[in-house]
DNA sequence: TTGGAATGTCAACAAAGCTGACTTAATATG
DNA sequence: CATATTAAGTCAGCTTTGTTGACATTCCAA
């Protein structure tokens, strides 16, 4: 049967395979977020508020300019998001001691415990869908999901931690 | 090393790689969309007049309350996009022969030309990473985005496709 | 025949993205 | 030192896509 494909197993390289991918990657995509958003909406915040505090959590210190690169937004966009998340006392704006023009993004006590409500949601569907699939299955996962990634991105991904103050 | 896991190969499961699978979804899903947001930003449509095209393609002649179903969006959004597919001429909405309330919905020859020019792009991008990770990859990934979705989701997904007229 | 379901429409609004123009401060460079 | 560039922030206005709520129409079914 996989003759017919070119002598290969490439099978899962049809049409009808890929749609169906897209099609999971879609649905997964409402599950990833769900939870978050469920909390997210109990509050006055969005998605985007989470993506700040989620990326100002994994790299303290990080800069404006790191964080809009990252998130692939316009500062404007990025800007009213992390003014709000500043005036409730969530983030902390310091300026950069070698280079003044900086701020450098950190949570406050306030700002971890929101990333962690909603990181632990997060995780938690993710850590039952990965004991759900597997190791195995969980490998093949990660290693497509890399191939998907725009290839400057997954070098950024893959590169230096932005984290030094 | 796993033992500290509890006895078995546990570590996948660990928050730092959690935290991965997380910024890997993330980042692989802004791959998954740029290149159809490409295309649609030359064109008056968005991102949501490319769901409701694919999935018009997928189960020709589905009803709006199915569209609404498997969009998970208000009937409000849903309309604003089909109204402008119908007056654009790239969808047909079709009057139910035996629930005259139903409107069945069908690509036009131009609907079908976006949908495969949209589809086209996606699918490039999926066969690549498919390419890249392999066949064992690609079953892993599909394992762990279906473990991913909403239950009540996951089953519609897996269940009756709905294209009858 | 009447109640409820399916669909559609109007209005108003919110979140989160965008562009463009501009300021301020600080750094880097010629 | 003078000038150019960079980082950050702000204002204004726009777009897409989501949301509620209210209401009309059509039509099936009890």
């Amino acid at each position: 049967m996989a003759e017919f494909q070119g002598g290969e197993n490439l099978l899962f390289l049809t049409d009808e395979q890929l749609r169906q991918g897209i099609e999971a990657m879609f649905f997964a995509y409402r599950g990833f977020t769900a939870d978050p958003d469920r909390i997210l909406a109990t509050m006055a915040y969005g998605r985007a508020h989470h993506r700040a505090v989620h990326f100002i959590s994994r790299s303290p210190g990080t800069t404006v300019n790191n964080l809009l690169n990252i998130l692939g937004v316009t500062k404007q966009s990025l800007n009213r998001v992390l003014r709000t998340l500043v005036e409730d006392g969530l983030v902390d704006s310091r300026v950069g001691k070698a280079d003044k023009r900086e701020r450098h993004l950190f949570l406050t006590d306030a700002g971890e415990a929101l990333e962690r409500k909603l990181s632990d949601a997060q995780r938690a569907r993710m850590r039952a869908a990965y004991r759900a699939a597997g190791p195995e299955a969980v490998a093949g996962f990660r290693q497509v999901l890399e191939a998907m990634m725009e290839p400057e991105l997954r070098r950024r991904y893959y590169g230096i931690r932005e984290n030094e103050v």
